[in-house]
DNA sequence: GTGAAAGCGCTAACAA
DNA sequence: TTGTTAGCGCTTTCAC
């Protein structure tokens, strides 16, 4: 409320009034602060000259511009990322949504989207919706201010609640998710033809009576495995069991003794991690797999090929949608269209 | 240094000559922008005021607010993160650097970090290291540049690097590694306990040749397993035989014939997806596991339990090591000392 | 309780 | 080539 003491003279010349507040401020941050002001004063320069050999603008003296290096370097200065970002008008930062960070499947997308980003400069701010879709629209409007654009994977938010957010969170890129008619980019996998992959497979073996363990209820990838199942049993002809079951090793593990109890002779899983903890607890039941009943999976995760069957599962490209997802993204950040592109055709592995 | 132009009376009446400038800067932006002055102006009030209203200041009438909510709410205002984080000087974003996104193992760990900084209302940036120690020291001083602190897991960087690099990032916590004497808290668990307890179990199933399956070289917790088995090799006795491998599951595959080539008895893998990958190839190979071969792995990786057979193994608590990392963070981003810990000690789990 | 204005640290248009 | 200056959008003193 008092002005402060005038500065002793000297150095600093005087003081203005303006300065005591200032001071103020300048506490308030550590000590880090190596700022461009103070590079410029320390080279004889403007905070424009420093700015222009920070960033490689080849119009600065050479003469300058080593002078600039020097005191930069000795002052140990790093451009404050904040400040850059606020005048330039970007972060250089994009977001991603999953619902859930331990699975395997978006793991690997997770992968490929941070190294394409990286290519670029960006980098990728991570956020978990524990599969709880309000939780998820907060989530994502949170993550797109703090970043130049987002992707939602496997998301599990209703579509009209999606639908209204859709242009609050453009640039935004959809994984396994459509949004038909909106000019959104949505990167899918046929699943569909994954399934019917998977059927024919087994009905060549003789199979002639399913059981579907099924994902998470709101999981859009879990609905249309199902509806291409019920499709595929009408077709041709085989008995199809749905049992509830869910997403991970544990789910599938808790399924195998209703497996057993259906007399369906193979498994279709929602996923690879379910069908490794039904096979699991098959073989610990003393079924013989492939011997009595036949188990398969979906998404060809990592693990899948080092099971004991190893194995037979769908494989759909998880880095690969990474690297859409980014490139996507990409063409979004600098206004080029970005296609609605035709959905990735997953390819049977057999084991 | 020339004082300013007098602002011109009245609302915002005649185009100053600056007004040409600034409408060229407006249109970089998207037309997204609804900023506090619009909703200042909107409700008829000052900045500061729609400031103290969207940060829940309770100074505010509440007629005031009220007009200002419905103004925010008209026009979709959303505070800018990037300009509110350069006033506060906090991003409200910190950084984890890992080696392997892939890793199962840092995986959870992730998770932890995650859910944990959520709490507190943080965001999470990710970077990916690609087990390359350079390129570990440039995204750890990037990614810190944009967040207000940093997590290092499972460092590669040489000792040297990361001792000369500490400072810059600090606040800082290392994950799987130690920088004694120096003042950054890391979590570490306590690896040679872990060898020991498998060696003991190993031992007290009869055998006397194991196999160690090696990590990657540069790991720390490579090099703490292998030094704990030779030590545990002279004390006790047996025989040691050291095959190097990595960290993947493809490694340990690869590795299976080697292992048979020694005639150990027992494997000692590097981690839990060396030992799958291990445990499938013998298998597959004819060689009964635990008949033949025994097969221990290290970590506790979710799929650890749902091979067959399970696999032994030593778990280490992946979640807390994330939660505590942040609550390290956290003491550390509030100026409080955050006292180097204990390790964890890790838990055998026979199978 | 409210507003004016000075920052936060940087970029870039414009002038020189 | 270099410097001056006006922003980027927000927070927070300080004065009223």
């Amino acid at each position: 409320m008092e002005p402060r003491f005038e500065e002793s003279p000297g150095q600093r010349p005087v003081a203005s009034p303006a300065d005591g507040p200032r001071r103020r401020r300048r506490a308030r941050r550590g000590s880090t602060g190596a700022t461009i002001d103070r590079v410029a004063a320390a080279a004889g320069v403007s905070r424009a000259t420093v700015s222009r050999v920070m960033n490689g603008s080849p119009t600065v003296a050479p003469e300058l511009a080593a002078r600039v290096r020097a005191a930069a370097e000795a002052l140990r200065y790093r451009p404050n990322a904040v400040a850059r970002s606020l005048a330039l008008g970007r972060t250089g930062t994009v977001s991603l949504i999953v619902p859930d960070l331990a699975d395997p499947m978006l793991q690997d997308v997770l992968r490929g989207l941070s190294q394409a980003a990286a290519v670029r400069g960006y980098r990728l701010l991570v956020a978990e919706s524990n599969e709880d879709a309000e939780q998820e629209s907060i989530l994502a409007v949170e993550a797109r201010r703090h970043s130049d654009g987002l992707v939602l994977a496997s998301s599990r938010m209703p579509e009209p609640a999606l639908r209204a957010l859709a242009a609050q969170l453009s640039p935004l890129v959809l994984l396994n998710r459509e949004l038909p008619d909106l000019d959104v980019p949505s990167l899918s996998v046929d699943y569909a033809a994954g399934v019917r992959l998977i059927v024919s497979h087994l009905l060549a073996l003789g199979h002639r009576h399913l059981a579907y363990l099924a994902g998470p209820p709101a999981s859009a990838s879990h609905l249309e495995r199902v509806a291409a199942l019920r499709a595929a049993a009408g077709t041709h002809g085989f008995r199809l069991t749905e049992l509830a079951c869910g997403a991970t090793f544990e789910d599938g593990h808790g399924a195998a003794a209703a497996v057993i109890g259906t007399g369906a002779s193979a498994v279709v899983a929602y996923n690879d991690m379910v069908a490794c903890g039904a096979l699991s607890a098959l073989l610990a039941r003393g079924v013989a797999v492939p011997g009595d009943v036949s188990v398969t999976g979906f998404d060809d995760i990592p693990f899948a090929r080092y099971t004991t069957p190893p194995l037979t599962t769908v494989s759909i490209p998880k880095n690969e949608l990474g690297r859409q997802a980014w490139d996507r993204l990409w063409a979004l950040l600098n206004g080029e269209p970005s296609g609605h592109g035709v959905p990735f055709q997953p390819r049977l592995l057999v084991r």
